[in-house]
DNA sequence: ACAAACGATGACAACGTTATCATTATTCGC
DNA sequence: GCGAATAATGATAACGTTGTCATCGTTTGT
């Protein structure tokens, strides 16, 4: 026997018999699929909105097959800030597009949480994903997003051919910042940046190695720093470097959390910020200029890429697969952290 | 005709003539209904597993009526740090709870975008709302969920019967950092804040108030800066308190990105902290320590709250409407940006 | 031993949309 | 003005799940 119709909301079937045409015609028109004859069109708008008539979207996604939601894999245990300006970049673009955003927070690709993230499209809770760091450059990620099919677009990461990035050019953005410090007189430059392993990482130590190297000198002198990208590192990082038997007179930090690290470690250790170190970050997140002295950093577009992300992703999935990455600047911002050396 | 059946995933149906049972059963069994006997349900759990079954979300978002998705609704150009806490906060909790987060950025409650927010629930895009600051206190907005029997959860705002809310107690926050001030000898204190009329300003002004006036002292002397609470508001509102007829001992910011723009732009009129003035924060977003001299501040549980915003919500949804509010402390942290006044 | 209660399972409609193909108006060419 | 092409619309199945009720065995009570 049939399940008994409850109340509720006004379907197209209810537009249909309150227009006189047929459910089909009706969901043509709410579609725009433009066939329509106006006059039809017209009358069925009208019985649309006098019935208060609202979309099921549920309805839709299973006759469609597809579910208008993108999803997002973040990091656990991540920087924050950058994790902040990646959503928001991405939903501000999404929602423009029709499309929702579903974050999704993983701590790593394995068992259970590899299975939560391939279910996320099986079940089609999601069309597409979007990757970042440091998912982006997991090999046995992108492995599986291939051999399922799954439509992806990566913020960051190395260029791998059938992948497509959204990525900034951090190696120009280093070596400008590379340079600024030599031209200020510095030699002896410190990084401090997280694990060598990560292509950011790589990228970026390239393009210090680059302005050092036509500067005549050796990138490898050190003391450096490679643990992660948290505040931490670049707090007990600094002092490490700066206690070191010799001592680097600028720090040139690949992240700006964690030169924030480095600054309030000199503050703690009373050394000049730039009298005695310059510090210089890389990123330009928000909290550059939340601290003192203000940060000299290269700015990467963080939410920008990640709208970039979106746009490339819907494209995918509505038009078919298109190779093109994208590739932004990260231009060199001077502030008040960088200085030359003091006497000389 | 029939639409031809195109190669797809597998189905129930599929599990069902596999294992020679329902499709019902499977569902059952997939469901944990718990009533089908154990060698059948082991007999379709490997079926299932053989095949690779995954559960089509659309199919059964559309055969139950929801959407196993809460939108959570946050405010354009506001504070990235709080936006990201409380954002992983409901995020985390609802994973565990299978439940997916889309995040809903708005900057006004009104035309469009009002449609855009009320069509969530009506389109079944979410089951229910958690709504943040300023939103959770927007009558007009809190009226039309009431109105349509949208269930939702509020994070922070001022109590009204029938909507149910997580909050920290601020009043009683900010009632302690007052205190902290005037115990260190400060008698004029300044208050930086946000706009006038929201309930978090309010509530937090009546801490200091009440601080203010056990010590027998006139609240209400000021000066006092009352704007909005992005960082340019500390920075300015630094300044004009600083320069003006009678300036303070100490600044009460109601913000710890307030705070951080107060303690900029000290650093930049070389006004020592905490010798010259003590700066407080309150919210304790995780720059506070981040920056220097390290903010003494109250810690408002950000993220616990969406957490617990995200259990009241889930409870109301499955089990009923409940009333119970929430409310967590915020308790007071002393760090390096408050002292006693020079040279008493 | 037999009716009644119970436990397990199945048949089939329903959820609200889109897709396919057929059918019915309309316009065009000559 | 008449057949042919074309434009507009409709009937009905399909998407993959859950809900309702019926049915079929199996115990249970007396």
């Amino acid at each position: 026997m049939p399940r008994p119709r409850r109340r509720t909301a006004p379907t197209i079937v209810d537009v249909a018999s309150a227009s006189g045409v047929s459910m089909k015609t009706v969901s043509r028109v709410l579609n725009k699929e433009g066939v329509v004859r106006e006059e039809t069109a017209a009358k069925v708008k009208e019985a649309a909105a006098a019935l208060g008539y609202t979309l099921n979207l549920s309805a839709q996604r299973l006759a469609r097959g597809r579910s208008h939601n993108l999803g997002i894999l973040l990091v656990a245990r991540s920087n924050w800030q950058r994790t902040a300006e990646l959503v928001s970049g991405a939903l501000n673009r999404s929602q423009a597009l029709g499309y929702g955003l579903v974050p999704h927070v993983i701590a790593a690709y394995d068992g259970a949480e590899r299975e939560a993230v391939l279910a996320l499209k099986a079940r089609k809770a999601v069309d597409g994903l979007i990757l970042t760091v440091p998912w982006s450059e997991n090999a046995r990620l992108l492995e599986d997003l291939a051999i399922r099919g799954v439509p992806h677009v990566r913020i960051s990461g190395p260029i791998i051919p059938g992948h497509v990035t959204a990525h900034s050019n951090d190696e120009a953005g280093v070596y400008s910042l590379t340079r600024h410090l030599l031209q200020l007189g510095h030699q002896r430059i410190s990084v401090i940046a997280g694990q060598r392993f990560l292509n950011v990482t790589k990228e970026r130590f390239a393009g210090y190695n680059r302005a050092m190297g036509e500067a005549g000198l050796n990138p490898d002198a050190g003391p450096h720093v490679f643990e992660d990208y948290l505040f931490g590192t670049g707090y007990r990082g600094a002092r490490a470097v700066l206690k070191s038997e010799y001592p680097p007179t600028a720090l040139l930090c690949f992240t700006d959390i964690l030169a924030a690290g480095a600054i309030r470690r000199c503050h703690e250790m009373k050394i000049a910020i730039p009298g005695k170190v310059s510090i210089a970050g890389m990123g330009d997140s928000s909290i550059a200029e939340m601290i003192w002295p203000t940060l000299t950093t290269a700015t990467v577009p963080t939410s920008e890429l990640a709208a970039r992300a979106v746009d490339m992703l819907v494209t995918n999935l509505e038009q078919g697969p298109e190779a093109g990455d994208v590739i932004l600047d990260a231009p060199l911002v001077v502030r008040a952290s960088t200085g030359p050396i003091e006497g000389k």
